[in-house]
DNA sequence: GGGCTTTCTTGACACTGTCAAGATCCGGAA
DNA sequence: TTCCGGATCTTGACAGTGTCAAGAAAGCCC
């Protein structure tokens, strides 16, 4: 609040050089806090340069717009995605359901609990999304999924690319509509169904997902 | 005739009450109109009101502010979106199999042609998602869905909500992913998933879907 | 007609992204 | 070393946004 301007004389003290060093990263870093504190609107370009301790105008010189800086974040965001899936089919054991689901389960976790983020990977409006950047860091996400898959394939074992289909959009849709959040978005119904059995129903044969 | 032109819906007679009519279904009106022409970026509180003819500061008068809005337009959305559904339902034939099909394609076709009408309805943040109007108006669109699974429920001739979710996941995250989109967003695998596939793998005993 | 409410306009404010111009500093060349 | 180019950052401005306050215009009821 009591922001005091220090005298230019001023020779010793952390005075903040005029070169942050590594302002792109840091932009990317207060981005993601950003969205992670306040949700999808929280996150903007003159917040952004505010956290990461410089003028509003200074992203110009590391990003070429909004858009650009919207890109950088959904593509480490993917990345941070990705950990969040390895990490939970880490957890889950070897079972090839378990370890579906786990991976499932690592998804819906990382869309309720970075749902700021996860709008920017999946929803917001302009991201490049053909950057090759942000492609080959989304393909990395998608093939955690897609090794999961595998040993329920009907073409063993070559990949079943309907049912890997069929799996993300499930997944997708039960975090995106909120059948998975604590904090349900309203058309949820009750009791709140559990994504293993919807699983189950999917890649099981009939009569065993009971 | 010297008359102003009149607004979309006519309620009661040539009895309007004076300057511009009903201002409220107008600026909704325009709202969609904005959505649909230029995206879910599209739509803004001065430009509504300008393609309905009025100040920037009229709408006050008849909506709390943009989330009071988004939360009309988005109910609105929801009344065409079951509307959509509902035709290509009719246009299914009588076979449960293909009336479900039928319903999805509705879904996925209204997603893609709507796609800023889409987004207001399902992801913008300050749509007020427990607005007693809006879930009515929602959980008729779901309903829609709802009948159609019943066919398929395990518990005969009970609904059976496991699968109404699970199909309700798979078609969002199908529509959303953007999978059946004619401008898919940059990780559509090719070729592209048909649907019908997915939902017959699910809703259907497993090698019967073949 | 006189008052009152609703409806709409005008004007202002803080906030946003973006651009232009200038200040500052790093790194390499002379 | 000194000097200069270019990269980096700041300041200031602009149009656009949502929202609020104050005032004008029109309908309604007494």
């Amino acid at each position: 609040m009591s922001e005091t301007p220090k005298p230019a004389d001023s020779l010793s003290g952390p005075v903040r050089p005029h070169h942050h060093g590594n302002l792109r990263q840091a932009l990317i870093t207060a981005s993601i806090q950003l969205l992670d504190a306040e949700g999808a609107s929280g996150l903007t370009l003159r917040k952004a340069a505010a956290r990461a301790g410089v003028s509003h105008a200074a992203p110009a010189h590391h990003f070429a717009g909004l858009p650009d800086l919207l890109t950088a974040v959904a593509t480490e965001a993917f990345a941070l995605f990705t950990g969040a899936m390895r990490e939970a089919r880490q957890g889950a054991g070897d079972d090839p359901t378990a370890r579906l689901e786990g991976i499932c389960r690592g998804y819906i976790r990382f869309a309720n609990d970075h749902a700021g983020l996860f709008h920017v990977m999946f929803l917001a409006a302009d991201v490049d999304r053909s950057n090759p950047t942000f492609l080959s860091t989304s393909e990395t996400a998608y093939a955690e999924l897609r090794l999961a898959c595998l040993p329920f394939s009907r073409q063993a074992p070559d990949p079943d690319q309907q049912l890997e289909i069929a799996v993300w959009s499930l997944v997708h849709g039960y975090a995106v509509l909120g059948f998975g959040a604590c904090d349900p978005k309203g058309f949820t119904p009750t009791p709140r169904p559990d994504f293993n059995g919807l699983l189950r129903r999917l890649v099981l044969p009939a009569g065993a997902a009971d």
